[in-house]
DNA sequence: CCGCAAAAGTGGAACGATTCCAGAAAAGCG
DNA sequence: CGCTTTTCTGGAATCGTTCCACTTTTGCGG
């Protein structure tokens, strides 16, 4: 899978490197991960990449489409691997926990906006909010 | 219509008091502003607020669910009065440009997640990305 | 196989939005 | 009018992210 990856990166014209490869297996070994989270675990294979170094690769990877970044109301940024497949995430109001959700209508018929104002959209980004089944849980408990 | 500002912070038992009138004022006249810019509006009528006062209104404002705060990805908070009508917003890439957009269909089908991984949801929320139609004719002006 | 120019990475300082804190002021009830 | 509670002030602290100047690698060409 490393070779894939140094594909991947060649595709786009990016060189292959250390530091990229092990940000590439931290995000595919860990969905929605958080910044400090990849730094960790790159820290874990490779103890001597800065955090800079993680930022750099996490834009660039971005910036190439190989990555995609999200980032609900109120929380740091977080990056995944699953990308060009126009699906979607839930997000747990109380612990942060994300998890995939799969557009339901192949071109969903609510993402085209009613009155556009003229602007010329060409991505629909849905969030669900609510609560992760562990929060729900806690909270009838809790009561 | 300060009078009837007053009227909606006692609705939720909130003490009325000039920095929150001013807030409001700010939001009523100018939708989708940031927290910088709500500063900078209120000390128009009220040189001395502190940037805390503000963003405690915002926050109390917003718990009462008085205001909505939307926060697209990479963009700092802002503010806005209208809430409740479950409505989007079209942001542009290019200057941060926020609009509104009323749900086309009343309750939007894909909205509800086609699997919710035991998920309690209670929101769905929309973003549609773009460029506002400023942006494009620079762009398009550009090349 | 070696060297060079460009692209990446290092380490540390700087930044900006937001929050925390302790004390002062104002709101609203009796 | 006075008291209790909520709110506001001013300044310091936090946290994620970015900027900067310098060093190290990568990958191409000889």
């Amino acid at each position: 899978m490393t070779s894939d990856f140094e594909a991947r990166l060649r595709a786009v014209s990016l060189r292959v490197t250390r530091p990229r490869l092990a940000v590439m297996g931290a995000l595919g070994d860990h969905p929605h991960v958080d910044t400090d989270t990849v730094i960790t675990l790159v820290r874990e294979e490779l103890p001597t990449v800065s955090h800079q170094a993680v930022y750099d690769v996490l834009r660039a990877l971005t910036d190439a489409g190989l990555v995609r970044r999200i980032q609900p109301a109120g929380a740091t940024a977080r990056y995944e691997m699953r990308v060009r497949d126009n699906h979607h995430h839930v997000v747990c109001r109380s612990c942060g926990a994300i998890a995939d959700v799969d557009c339901s209508a192949g071109n969903a018929p609510c993402l085209t906006a009613s009155d556009d104002h003229g602007f010329v959209i060409d991505e629909a980004e849905v969030v669900y909010w609510g609560f992760c089944p562990a929060c729900v849980t806690k909270r009838s408990e809790g009561t």
